[in-house]
DNA sequence: AGCACGCCGACT
DNA sequence: GTCGGCGTGCTC
């Protein structure tokens, strides 16, 4: 009898993996989580391999235990992380470790491991007679035990009623046990809305398409999106197969949860998402890995998810920038679904009024179908009517100019409501002086300190430094400091000012931080209790508000000449997606743009709402300048105490590319040169494609991993989206 | 990433 | 005299 071995991927940032020797009795499953030492530590891993080979070191330590409180991961699943690693340059461990729920990788097995969380009597009659004819409440659980009872029933027959139940699965009398599936609550069907022409043709092509098939559904806000999910789910569970329903942010998915179950009562839906509680997160993963949940909703982590009879995706707002991981392991949720698409062979939709480039010139280039939804899909409802309000020649009040607090004054005499857009949180961006020209400046980033004056102190909002707002300008004495600028707070308190009568609610990431806020503030904007509503762009995802009938944007233009050629872009998404919250059947919205260059070309583009005609001038653009989406681009990021450091580090990293036919970039500092007391700098790489880009990425990422740069931090950057 | 070992400053 | 700073070295 030969010896066998286990080749394990750890979530350590090695591109390398371990061979463990298997103990008698130890025999994991490739994809199965084993427990292993580590040097001092003890730690989780995954099996990719299992093997009689005797490794080639000159000692192998035994593996632990193999816990069973995880299936063990799907081919397809192990496929998906294999092609991360490549595509990212990223560590096969640590990608496994993003796939699977945090309690998987801990080294010892997950103590709610049957995964159930119900049991049931091995035998009824045996376990009756073994309890005290006087212990009333044991045997009343005993009795109830001949069905499968859940955890929560246990507890309910007395508070220490699960350590029976622990004595008993102890004994071999009680087992673990699935509980029989939740009867839905009674909840009827809501009414199911007819679909329009265009979301027939939308419906038609997702249910007959085949095997891989990426399809772009291009519809303006309100177009009836999510019905054409929820048709083509139906259909899908109809054939048997189960449905993965990505979205960006949590917010979202508890309403879209709700519409989903009013529509599906007695589908077994599950959400997955980072604000799940451990268990709850294994309870639903585990349901979504054996098949029992016919449709998965959830954030990006989910894409990961194994679906044994995966059927369909759907990624609403695939433009959304949540689908990009910005820590550790950085990937593109929606580049990694169109991947997992293809590798199971199904139709992958994806969904937004303002689709990435990357996916406008797929579907221009046919490689992704493009379906249209031009028309909104409530009757009688009109997109909203988006005006230019220059302000070089207006008179300002807090930001604010004359004609649109005439347009305010009217819709709040009309008795409706309006949303004044700024995207800046805080009083005012900046404090200066007048006199010197002092301006508050992070000390620890190339930033400016956000005047706060709810609390009377400066903040950063890059790293966190604060302090208190100074009496008098610290560097010439000047005792009059002046706030630059309108953020969030001062549109607030300038709108309660104008406006005495209104009830103003300001929401933002400051007004919203304390648990339940956010959705109390939207309750109050939905009922129509607050008139005047102040928001950053967390307003602008998602929420509607029945009686909001105009929307007036602030500082827009700062998006318009920044240095990121992604820039325009994210501006018009977000603020189409603004300019979307206005509006009520029968009548559009109106929405005033303040800008002070109303002739710029973008601004054209935007009145007229045509986001198709904007994507095409962009992708002309970008051709001509061979950026991405018409080159792959890969950015190599360096932080150090000082900004030599970092250059000559990437300097070196250069290089080490010389032989690879890709191009490198002079090694620069960040627009942000300075953050939280780091230096940090970045040198791009690009390739006419994907391919010689990845050979050259794994070769720096395995150089680097194994001679780590002193005093250097590092990190790669694939299909960067910012600067 | 952890977690050791390893040599130089202000404190129970 | 020790506790502890983080430099660097290793993990099957």
């Amino acid at each position: 009898m030969s010896e066998r071995f286990a080749t394990v991927a750890l979530d350590v940032p090695l591109a390398r993996l371990f061979d463990y020797r298997l103990p008698p009795g130890l025999a994991p499953m490739v994809g199965q989580r084993i427990v292993v030492p580590f040097g001092k530590q003890v730690l989780s891993g995954i099996v990719v391999a299992v093997h009689a080979q005797q490794p080639a070191l000159e000692q192998v330590r035994d593996a632990l235990l193999a816990p069973s409180d995880m299936p063990a991961l799907p081919e397809d699943v192990l496929a998906l992380c294999r092609f991360c690693t490549d595509y990212y340059a990223y560590p096969f461990g640590a990608v496994l470790a993003a796939a699977v729920p945090g309690v998987f990788r801990l080294p010892r097995p997950w103590a709610g491991s049957t995964g159930t969380q119900a049991y049931v009597a091995t035998d009824a009659a045996a376990l009756l007679a073994q309890v005290p004819a006087r212990a009333r409440k044991q045997r009343a659980l005993a009795q109830a035990l001949a069905q499968p009872q859940s955890v929560a029933a246990i507890r309910q027959v007395a508070g220490d009623a699960l350590r029976w139940v622990q004595g008993w699965l102890a004994q071999g009398l009680v087992a673990p046990a699935r509980l029989p599936a939740a009867a839905a609550p009674g909840a009827m069907a809501g009414e199911i809305p007819l679909l329009n022409p265009e979301q027939q043709a939308a419906v038609a092509a997702i249910d007959a398409a085949q095997g891989f098939a990426p399809l772009l559904l291009y519809g303006i806000t309100g177009s009836g999106k999510t019905e054409v999910y929820l048709r083509t789910i139906a259909t899908a569970r109809q054939r048997g197969q189960q449905v993965l329903v990505l979205v960006p942010e949590i917010n979202l998915t508890p309403q879209l949860e709700a519409r989903f179950r009013a529509r599906f009562p007695h589908e077994r839906i599950v959400s997955l998402h980072s604000g799940l509680a451990d268990g709850e997160r294994v309870r639903h993963w585990l349901a979504a890995a054996q098949g029992e949940a016919g449709v998965v909703l959830g954030t990006r982590l989910a894409i990961f998810t194994p679906l044994p009879a995966l059927g369909l995706i759907i990624i609403d707002e695939e433009h959304d920038a949540s689908y990009r991981q910005a820590e550790g392991f950085r990937y593109s949720a929606r580049d990694v679904a169109v991947y997992r698409a293809r590798l199971r062979q199904v139709p992958v939709v994806l969904g937004s009024a303002t689709p990435g480039l990357e996916s406008w010139k797929n579907a221009r280039d046919a490689r992704y179908r493009l379906l249209q939804l031009r028309t909104r899909a409530v009757a009688g409802a009109r997109p909203p009517r988006i005006e230019l309000l220059p302000t070089q020649r207006q008179r300002m009040h807090d930001g604010l100019a004359e004609p649109a607090l005439q347009a305010l004054r009217e819709v709040l005499a009309a008795g409706r409501q309006a949303l004044v857009f700024v995207n800046r949180r805080g009083y005012a961006p900046v404090l200066a002086c007048h006199d010197c020209g002092w301006i508050s400046a992070c000390p620890q980033c190339s930033a400016r300190l956000v005047l706060h004056l709810a609390d009377r102190r400066l903040r950063c909002h890059h790293c966190g430094h604060e302090e208190r707002v100074p009496a008098a300008c610290p560097d010439c004495g000047n005792q009059d400091l002046k706030p630059l600028g309108q953020g969030s707070q001062r549109v607030e308190s300038a709108l309660a000012q104008l406006f005495p009568q209104a009830n103003v609610l300001r929401i933002d990431r400051d007004s919203t931080r304390r648990k339940g806020a956010l959705g109390e503030m939207l309750q109050q904007a939905h009922t129509g209790e607050a008139d005047l509503l102040v928001g950053t762009q967390m307003l602008a995802k998602g929420h509607d508000f029945p009686g909001l009938d105009l929307v007036v944007v602030l500082n827009a233009d700062n998006g318009l000449f920044s240095v990121d050629f992604r820039a325009e872009e994210r501006l018009f998404a977000q603020l189409l997606q603004v300019a979307g919250r206005a509006g009520r059947a029968g009548q559009a919205g109106r929405v005033l743009i303040q800008t002070q260059y109303p002739e710029h070309p973008f601004y054209a583009a935007l009145v007229a709402g045509d986001y198709a005609a904007f994507a095409d001038a962009q992708l002309a653009e970008r051709r001509s300048l061979a950026l991405p989406p018409y080159a792959a681009w890969a950015i190599v990021r360096a932080q150090a105490r000082e900004q030599a450091t970092a250059l000559a580090f990437l300097r070196e990293a250069a290089a080490q590319l010389a032989g690879f036919p890709i191009q490198v970039a002079e090694p620069v500092p960040a627009a942000m040169a300075r953050k939280a007391g780091w230096e940090r700098a970045h040198v791009v790489l690009s390739a006419p494609g994907r391919a010689p880009l990845q050979v050259a990425l794994r070769h720096l990422a395995a150089t680097l991993s194994e001679n780590p740069p002193r005093g250097v931090r590092w990190l790669l950057d694939v299909d960067p989206h910012e600067f």
